[in-house]
DNA sequence: GATGAATGAGGGTTCATTCAT
DNA sequence: TATGAATGAACCCTCATTCAT
């Protein structure tokens, strides 16, 4: 029974697997469900089995890679000293550091977020949702202790700050820059975010 | 002459305009080329006497309308009196503004740029390009000037910023903010960059 | 596992089938392949399992059934007692009869042959040399054993007879001539590629 | 007024010359109209007002080329001297250098002939008609006047020699060849239908 | 008469989805 | 459950023909 389950979820677990790879190489649209049942090693009709149709297979993906970034960053936040500043920069770095750790999901995200998702018929996309509000969660704290300035809408600049980030996600991916310099240029992009351009 | 020279860039532009409402509202993907036709009043076929493809409409789609909205900001910042960071505050609120004065041109930039463009077979975008010179350049002369910091690295935080600001155009359009609330925000995302999070 | 094979070989065949009659009736060029595919009593889409695309299923055709009819030609002759002269004048039978056994087959080849063969990029026709080397050996057999004259070029008189042979089809498949009418016709022509036109 | 009338034929003329020039390269289905203006070097338009439609100018040309044929063959044929025979071997000459005389005419013909004159809706090539009648009087001739056989249906023989002109014609048109060797072949090809095959 | 931009019906091909095995 | 052959709706693009100038 429990053999039964894992085997059915290493399936589901080898499709997504398969379509994270097409999609971050192609394109939702640009690619074949035939090409992910390939990549996959499943044949075509058994996707259809595990998932409802292509779009349904974008959503699910979509729910399972975002829930398993969400899950790290909160254990690494949680496991961490500091103040909502520190916090928030963490965040930035740990955010950068997809370009080295998963390029491929990083690439899927980056580039299928906003449209793919967009056009899917009315799906909400939570777990995008849940991800902003780490970002507000920590701005609103930074507020709340005096970190931070007050004067800005926490909505506002959190969407400000995700734009910045995968934006800054996305050239770091396409450059597959390496360790050392994603985390070099997390750190300057923390700073302008957190002390502006200004020079001081 | 100049007649028939007019009235082919007439219909030229008609079937633009028909391809940004039609991308804007469903999608280079998921708009059929015949959608885009009646949407310009023109026959199928006739979209192929002025442009090769769907893709080469896209693609020209994005020359076009970058190109006037880099001349646009051109102007109004040649205009404009100030330093360096005066005129990225300035930058920012143009860029916010298209929420309001281009909501079609607004959506169809913040969600094709990414992913038809990269799709599309090889295709550099130049266009875009030039605009993120134009804001390294402002961030380069805040450097030069001393206004601004200048231990970060320009094409870097360019892109973050570029990033924050269509992401928040995204929002702005899609919340369909009018024209004073467009303005504050931008105020306060300017603010955000240029000052940084921290409280003072 | 071999009924696999059959059945699918089964519908590659019923495809085939249903491609000359459309041929053979319409022609290539006026034949849709929905028309095929309905002939055929498959779907328009399960033509593309099969073969590359119309030019691809055209050329199969070709191959196909010009294979069919060298091997039963290579039979019949191989078969036969008698010298070059003889199996000349019996592949001149066996050629005129296909208007008789396989109408559609008959006035396809004689009116596909040449044009769709040549426009159709860059497709040599192997086959179609095949049968042409069978009539040249026939000929050089005949000239070797002194059965024939030796004055003419082969490769230049077969093409000639083949040409010959060709027409006289085509006519006696249009006119929908019987099998002794085709028979004392094929004899009328052999007599007079054999031994001319001139009285004795 | 004859002014005008020639013109108008010129640019008939000029119509005509450009779609065989076009046929011949591609074919009838392969050619667009918008190519044969272009060749002719008048506007797309300018044929429907020649031609009724593609089909039109097709049978036009088959016409129009075929009757220049049938002209120069009947005048040189009725300059000679000589029985029937000798008509017949000269018809076969003159046949073979189309190749040279007119390589494009010849291709279009050898070509066209058959397939698209055949598609082209009820059309009964009257003037390939008159061709072929041509070849049976001096066969009827041949008989009466005893210099050839008259066990064979002339009709048939005729087409017979029809189709083995036509395949030679497109063999020496293809291979480019030299007057010489076209008169030799076309000696020999004469040979061969007059004499036969068999040795003497 | 001549033009050539515009038309729009038509067709080859793709590919997400189904279903018999 | 898994398969993959079969389906057929959908869509991009072509090109013969028209007609306003």
């Amino acid at each position: 029974m429990a053999d039964a389950d894992k085997k059915r979820s290493d399936k589901r677990e080898r499709i997504l697997d398969g379509a994270l790879k097409a999609f971050a190489k192609k394109g939702f649209y640009n690619t074949k469900v035939s090409e992910i049942a390939s990549e996959a090693g499943v044949a075509d009709g058994t996707i259809y089995l595990y998932f409802k149709n292509k779009d349904d297979l974008l959503i699910s993906l979509f729910e399972d890679r975002m829930e398993w970034i969400i899950d790290r960053l909160k254990t690494e936040l949680s496991d961490m000293e500091g103040g909502a500043v520190a916090k928030f920069r963490h965040m930035v770095t740990i955010h950068c550091r997809l370009a080295v750790e998963n390029p491929e999901l990083a690439e899927f995200i980056t580039v299928e977020l906003r449209q793919s998702a967009k056009f899917v018929k009315e799906y909400e996309n939570p777990k995008f949702g849940d991800y902003l509000k780490i970002l507000q969660s920590l701005i609103e704290e930074g507020q709340q202790t005096g970190a931070m300035r007050d004067d800005v809408d926490v909505r506002l600049v959190s969407r400000a700050c995700f734009g910045a980030l995968d934006e800054v996600l996305l050239q770091l991916t396409l450059s597959q820059a390496g360790p050392e310099e994603v985390d070099a240029k997390a750190a300057q992009i923390a700073g302008m975010l957190v002390d502006g351009l200004v020079a001081k």
